[in-house]
RNA sequence: GGAGACGUGGCUGAGUGGUUUAAAGCGCCUGUCUUGAAAACAGGUAUACCUUAACGGGUAUCAGAGGUUCGAAUCCUCUCGUCUCCGCCA
């Protein structure tokens, strides 16, 4: 939800960021169309209140009854204009910050750089879905046969690894000033529809709960937002730190062919996800500070990588800034992303009420940043695909060897 | 699952049909005093919309939605949430 005195006194600024993101700029006219006429009802309607109360004062109450009846039927058009303008103004996008990478989709993002040695492997490289059965670690015809395509058993050391790599970003992020939180796996509608996520209709990527207004998370995102909603927030407890552990849970609905084998997408995942709420002002340093910590963390786990900051049309509904990292995986011989972070600046807090006071008495938004510290299933594509062997074994990076408990798999 | 109580501003908390434009306290801001701070004292302190050159004026919002009434924080219905007791359960 974007700020509505941006959008009636700078509807071309807005408009020209709708259409970076590839979205339709009469969205905004289409908002200030119904504003324009829900301001006029709502001055009517206080004008006919004000009427009525003069004339209860002078106990006058027939006169005031008439006057009643016409404000009514005003109140009824009002209702629908209200739901109208809502609508419109909740389905403009936040607009991306002004310097940006124009583009339209994936193939416009831009590569920041690239870290880390590509492994040479003497043998052609197994991909991981093949080194997960062979190993004993990754069962996905127990998984399909139970919940279906696109879900998996963990098994022995694949455990093990997942267990791992939850610590090992817990870790790191309480050394980094953290508070760690474990959230629920459903949530309320309303805070999808608040963070900037669509929990049901044709768009829905979730899966939701029949007979409530439930829905199983796709990302933690969703629960530590939701944390502090409708709160207000004292300036000197800011920023706020979180990392989140959740389950995610997403239909991936219509994705097939090869990069969508194996653990790569799947319908449940583990993820550990960084949430921070802070002022406005500080939104562009925490968010370069969340980046920083997604690749120290893939930096410890030995695995290459490149940083992409996404273009103006590739950003999503909420972000007004994202980048995201994706590692090597040398089964399929290319790019895979891992970790996406996402600065949404004031757009999740308008819809979800989350204000903090200044030191000056005033009342402001706060903004809130999200990252993937870790999501497990891609990460352990990553490990398996580049720490194989030529005898199709596994080393485990040094970093998860304590948590592990051993070096190597098979 | 059963029974009951409750939901008021940044916070605590009065208020059970009509000077409530929501008492009071705390917090916060400004001023006086002070070398500075504290204390004390004085004033201010929500949001949205309409109106006004401005001062100001008006309307709505007491968890949310609907209803009764000339008039609702207050009465009624539903929803959501919190708490207490009982039951069940890892």
């Amino acid at each position: 939800m974007l700020d509505i005195k941006l959008l009636r006194e700078e509807p071309e600024k807005v408009k020209k960021g709708v259409a970076a993101k590839g979205d339709d700029p009469k969205l905004v006219d289409e908002f200030l169309r119904l504003d324009e006429i829900w301001r006029k009802l709502t001055a009517e309607i206080e004008n006919l209140r004000h009427e009525q109360k003069e004339l209860e004062g002078e106990r006058d109450f027939e006169a005031a009854k008439a006057v009643k009846e016409k404000i009514k039927e005003k109140e009824k058009e009002l209702g629908m204009t209200e739901t109208e303008r809502r609508n419109a103004w909740m389905s403009i996008p936040n607009i991306p910050f002004e310097d940006i990478p124009a583009g339209k989709s994936e193939e416009d993002n831009r590569i920041l750089r690239e870290v880390g040695e590509k492994p040479e492997f003497d043998f052609v490289p197994k991909d991981h879905a093949e080194l997960g059965k062979s190993l004993g670690i990754i069962d996905f015809e127990s998984g399909s046969k139970i919940a279906g395509s696109g879900f998996y058993f963990l098994k022995n050391e694949g455990v093990l690894l997942e267990l791992a790599l939850v610590r090992y970003a817990l870790d790191f992020l309480t050394e980094n000033g953290f508070v760690l939180w474990l959230t629920p796996d459903l949530a309320r509608d309303t805070f999808y529809l608040s963070t900037g996520y669509h929990p049901r209709g044709p768009e829905a990527q979730t899966y939701t709960i029949e007979g409530s207004d439930l829905g199983l998370i796709a990302t933690a995102e969703v629960t530590l937002a939701g944390i502090h909603s409708d709160e207000m927030l004292e300036e000197s407890a800011l920023p706020k730190l979180y990392a989140g552990y959740s389950h995610c849970f997403r239909q991936e609905g219509g994705a097939y062919g090869k990069y969508s084998k194996g653990l790569y997408r799947v319908h449940q995942f583990t993820k550990v996800e960084m949430f921070v709420y802070c002022k406005a002002g500080d939104s562009p340093e925490l968010h370069q500070k969340l980046l920083w910590l997604e690749e120290k963390l893939w930096q410890g786990l030995g695995i290459p990588y490149r940083v992409l900051e996404m273009c103006a049309g590739d950003l999503g509904a909420q972000a007004a800034r994202k980048f995201d990292l994706e590692a090597w995986m040398p089964g399929r011989g290319d790019w895979g992303e891992v970790t996406s972070t996402s600065n949404t600046s004031d757009y999740q807090a308008r819809r979800l009420g989350i204000r903090f006071r200044g030191k000056d008495g005033n009342v402001e938004f706060a903004h809130t940043l999200n990252g993937t510290a870790v999501a497990t299933s891609r990460a352990i594509v990553a490990i398996l695909e580049n720490y194989q062997t030529k005898e199709g074994k596994v080393a485990i990076p040094s970093v998860l060897q304590k948590y592990v408990g051993k070096e190597i798999i098979g």
